[in-house]
Parts: C-alpha cells; sequence; structure tokens
RNA sequence: CGCGGGGUGGAGCAGUUGGCAGCUCGUCGGGCUCAUAACCCGAAGGUCGUAAGUUCGAGUCUUACCCCCGCAACCA
C-alpha cells in the first residue's frame, strides 16, 4: 500500500484557536481522509509548539508555570479537534522528552558538523518583555508589543551556517518546480531572502530558559526555528529507539501551512533537512488567510471569529464546508456572516439538502421506497445526464490531487444543481399520472444514482452528511466506496429510507446575523 | 526604494497555452408542484484599474502609471 504522510503546522498555543487555525487543519483532514478513501496508508500529524518567551510571559501573568499553561493549551487543542472530527493520527508537543531528546541530538550534531557555530547576537530588546526585535518589528522606534523603550544588546549565541545551502537549495528549487505550491511563493523567497544572500540564523537564546537547553552548554535554549521544524520528524520516532514510523513515512507528501510561516518552511526547513542528509518533502502548500472586512483577524480589532461560534448553531459539516468552499489558495479569502448564512442557506439547505429529501419522498411515493433497477434503455435525457455527471466527477478528482478543495467543492456543486435541473426535465409528477412507469423508473435510478456518488464525494469534506445521505438512500457498503464512483447501474434491492430526514435547515438571514455579530 | 499578490456586471469570485466575457448570491419576469416558501427557465446589469503598444483578434502578451493588500530576515 501507498503511504501518505501529511502534517499541519505545530500550532502556538499561547491563545485559543480561530478559524484560521481550524481552516488550516481542516484542510489537511480533508487531504487526509480523501487519500484513505483512494487506498492510501494515510498519516496525519498536528500538534502544539510548546516553548519560548511568549508562552512564559503568559503564564506568568495567569500566575501558572509554563508547563501547566501548554498543557491546558494541548488539551484545548485536543479538544477541538475532536469536536471537529479531525482524525490525526499523532498529536505532537514540543516538550514531550522524546522531542526534546531528539532535538538535542540534533543540535550537537550540528555542532559536531560545523553547520551550527557560537556568534554573536545583536538587536533591539525590550526589557519588560524580555525579547528581541529587528528594526523593521519597531514601532516607532518602540517595542511593538507594550510601547516602550528599547535598547541594542548583545549576547552570546549560536548560528546556523545558512549560507553554506544557499546553492543547494536553489539547484533543489530548480529540480522541483513542484516542491512549493503556489509556485510565486518561491519566487517571493528567492528574490526576497536568498538573491540578496542569506543571512545565518540564530538559534539559541539566553533571554529566556522556557526551552529546550543545548546539552554541552545549557545556559542556552534552543530558539524556535529548529525545536519547531523538527517535529515533522521526531513525532515519527527519528533519532530515536523506535523509528519504524519514520522508516515508513517519511519524507512528507504534503505539508500545509499558512502564509506567515513561509519563510521558514520554504528556506531554514529544507535546509535543515539537508543538513541531516535527509529526503525534503515532496510539496509544501501555503495557503492565505480568512480575512475580515476590516483586516486580519487580531484581538486587539476584536474581529477574532472562534470556530466554536459557527459550529455550535450550525453544525461541524456545515463550518467545514464554509471553510473549504469560500477560501481560495491563492488568495486572502473574506469571512461575512452574510456570506456564511448565505452559504448555509443556498448551498446546503436548497441544492443539497432538498435534493436528498424531495428524491426520497418520490422513490416512496412513486415505488414504496424500493429505487427500481434501471433497464438500460437509452434516451438521450438520461444519457446527456449520466455523461454530464461523469465528467464532472472526473473534474472533481483532478481538483483533489491539486488539493484545489475550494474549486473541487465548486464543480460537486454542479452536480447537484445539475441533478436538481433533471428533476425539472423528467418531471416524474407527470410520468407518474400518465403511467410512463420505464422512464419514471429510470429517473428515480438515475437520481438515486447520482446523489450516491454525491454521497462518496463528500465523506472526505463532510463526513457526517455524507453518512447520513448515503443511509438514508440505503445503499450497501460496496456502493459507498471512492472505487464505486465509476460504477453504473448496479443499484439492486436498495431502499431508501421511509421519510428522509431533512439535512440541513434554512436560517432566517436577519436572525443569525445578530447571533453571529452579537 | 525593492519584492509578491490583487484591481472583472450591486456583493463575492472563475477565467489553462490570446478567439464570441463566465459562476454563486441578490434583483426582475416566467414555469413547476416531488420537495426544506425549496427547485427549473428567462431577463436586466460589465468601456474586464488607467493609458499606450504587439496582433486579423487581448481580461489573457509588452511598457508606463494609479489604487488596495502582504512581505522586507530571525516575528507562530
Amino acid at each position: 500500500m501507498e503511504k501518505f504522510y501529511i502534517t499541519t503546522p505545530i500550532y502556538y498555543p499561547s491563545g485559543k484557536f480561530h478559524i484560521g487555525t481550524a481552516y488550516t487543519t481542516v484542510f489537511a483532514d480533508t487531504v487526509k481522509r480523501y487519500k484513505r478513501l483512494k487506498g492510501y496508508d494515510t498519516f496525519l500529524l498536528t500538534g502544539t509548539d510548546e516553548h519560548g518567551q511568549k508562552i512564559q510571559t503568559v503564564a506568568e501573568k495567569e500566575g501558572k508555570t509554563p508547563q501547566e499553561h501548554v498543557d491546558e493549551m494541548a488539551k484545548m487543542a485536543q479538544d477541538l479537534w475532536k469536536l471537529m472530527h479531525i482524525e490525526y493520527d499523532y498529536f505532537i508537543r514540543t516538550t514531550e522528552p522524546r522531542h526534546e531528546k531528539a532535538v538535542q541530538d540534533i543540535f550537537e550534531y550540528f555542532l559536531q558538523k560545523g553547520d551550527i557555530y557560537k556568534g554573536e547576537y545583536e538587536g533591539w530588546y525590550c526589557m519588560p518583555c524580555e525579547t528581541y526585535f529587528t528594526e523593521t518589528q519597531l514601532v516607532d522606534g518602540k517595542c511593538p508589543d507594550c510601547g516602550r523603550e528599547v535598547k541594542i544588546m548583545k549576547e552570546e549565541a549560536y548560528f546556523f551556517n545558512m549560507k553554506k545551502y544557499e546553492d543547494k537549495l536553489l539547484k533543489f528549487y530548480e529540480e522541483n518546480p513542484d516542491f512549493a505550491q503556489p509556485e510565486y511563493r518561491k519566487t517571493e523567497m528567492i528574490n526576497n531572502f536568498i538573491k540578496p544572500g542569506l543571512e545565518d540564523l540564530c538559534v539559541t537564546r539566553t533571554t529566556f530558559d522556557w526551552g529546550i537547553k543545548v546539552r554541552s552548554n545549557p545556559k542556552h535554549v534552543i530558539y524556535v526555528w529548529l525545536d519547531a521544524l523538527t517535529n515533522y520528524l521526531t513525532a515519527l520516532g527519528y533519532m530515536q529507539e523506535d523509528n519504524s514510523l519514520f522508516q515508513k513515512y517519511w519524507p512528507a507528501d504534503l505539508q500545509i501551512i499558512g502564509k506567515d510561516i513561509a519563510r521558514f518552511h520554504l528556506i531554514y526547513w529544507p535546509i535543515f533537512l539537508m543538513a541531516l542528509e535527509l529526503p525534503l518533502p515532496k510539496k509544501i502548500l501555503v495557503h492565505n488567510w480568512i480575512v475580515m472586512k476590516d483586516g486580519k483577524m487580531s484581538k486587539s480589532k476584536g474581529n477574532v471569529v472562534y470556530p466554536e461560534k459557527l459550529i455550535n448553531r450550525y453544525g461541524l459539516d456545515a463550518t467545514r464546508y464554509y471553510l473549504l468552499r469560500e477560501m481560495p489558495i491563492s488568495q486572502d479569502g473574506l469571512y461575512t456572516p452574510e456570506e456564511f448564512v448565505e452559504r448555509y442557506n443556498s448551498d446546503l439547505c436548497n441544492d443539497l439538502g432538498n435534493l436528498v429529501n424531495r428524491t426520497i419522498s418520490m422513490v416512496n411515493k412513486y415505488f414504496e421506497g424500493k429505487v427500481p433497477e434501471y433497464n438500460g434503455t437509452p434516451n438521450e435525457v438520461d444519457e446527456e445526464f449520466e455523461k454530464f455527471t461523469n465528467q464532472q466527477v472526473k473534474k472533481v478528482e483532478e481538483l483533489l490531487e491539486k488539493y484545489e478543495m475550494a474549486n473541487a467543492l465548486q464543480e460537486l456543486w454542479t452536480i447537484i444543481s445539475r441533478t436538481n435541473k433533471y428533476i425539472d426535465e423528467t418531471r416524474p409528477w407527470e410520468l407518474a399520472k400518465n403511467n410512463e412507469i420505464e422512464k419514471l423508473k429510470s429517473s428515480m435510478n438515475h437520481l438515486i444514482e447520482n446523489i450516491r456518488k454525491i454521497g462518496i464525494i463528500l465523506l472526505p469534506f463532510m463526513e457526517e452528511t455524507a453518512k447520513k445521505i448515503l443511509k438514508q438512500i440505503g445503499v450497501s457498503k460496496e456502493l459507498q466506496t471512492w472505487e464505486s464512483l465509476s460504477m453504473q447501474n448496479q443499484l439492486r434491492n436498495v431502499k431508501v429510507i421511509e421519510k428522509g430526514e431533512p439535512l440541513f435547515m434554512r436560517k432566517n438571514m436577519e436572525e443569525e446575523l445578530e447571533y453571529l455579530k452579537n
């Protein structure tokens, strides 16, 4: 069986996760489910990045130890992913002893190899925040966090020799044009960072101690990226006694990240791997952000949307649908409450829910719930309908292969629309009245057949709904597999449920806006 | 200054290698009654940021300019 290893970033748990984080994770989960349906042996990794100054500060503010704080946050994350039915195979925490040990080993290896050297780090330091900033990060020459004075400080620190790998990286980019998606991200990296000359990366700090200590010099703490990025390796057992998962799943097939951390994943990450002499991931998918009408989500603007808010009222599947349907891959996606409700009503209730409901009702009315077998007599309308559906199914698959979720859903919805239209074309109620039984049978058979396909394609996106659909139309397990998408006219002894349960109920826009905007 | 992305009917977006400008929602008119006041059809609505160029032909290529967003090095 072919393997497929997919990762999300490990999220920094300084606060509750918003819908942006949920989006990344749902995206990864959907890819995983799709690949599994296609027969791959999948492994999905997510987790939390639990070290650093900020965690220490937040914990202190809450009167907790950093460990207590990250324990709570890791639980928060796991609860959220459980709520969202994220089927991760492992949840890594960078405070796990096995990760810490492996990172220390990697550090010593680099040190001994000469990739890491001791030098001096200089930057603008804010005493109360205990944090360094770069010149460009400063706001009016002051600390961007607290607005107080900063001063130039120097400290002993270890650096990773990035320059050494510059050419190798460029060569790798060239030889692997599909490494970064979308491609312009790579261009961005080359123009902004590589062409001007890579600077060596500072990989340790002495100004705080909530982190992994350098074994050979414990007053130094390993600073974020070497600690964070290596999680993709250590989670599989890299540099540990049992590294069977690592042997099996590495290199990653798909790593999904947000545009904010593109630089670290497109430059430093490949270089670390080169230095470890490990194969590089096949693809890094950089998605954009969910933004609000007034710009990006931020606590100071008070425009942050949390996934629970949507899930609690509209259900998980509606939330997953919205996130995946609305976000263009190479552009920021705009979230508005209006649009959320609109999509909910229009796509889920009117198009999908109603289609399933009305079809089941007709099969019950005309055939006592038994889906008639199709006698196979070709008929222009039916033929065209079949052809269109098969074409669309193919298109959806192609888009899924390219991880274009929003487009895939859009194409799936054209099948749904086309199926609604088919009802009008065949006018079953008239066929029933005129006793044109053969045509009526064909119509019902084709409708159920299409709903079956729609249900299957929906599985990776919204499993609950998909399963409800497949259960309501009563098809057997063999006709619920991804493979069975290409099967035609296999419905035998299928019986729909007596009373179709509505999948989604329409909502009143005004009421919902009040709730969403509260 | 530089780099990347974007500027398409009221709103949100598609537009592969240049060839009659599309989709969803909304609006207006019609149809249907199986269904969740849902569904189907039709119509109105765009000088595709501006200017110039290449071409038989440009939203799609070239150049200049304007506006919006992001990045700009150790910030998740």
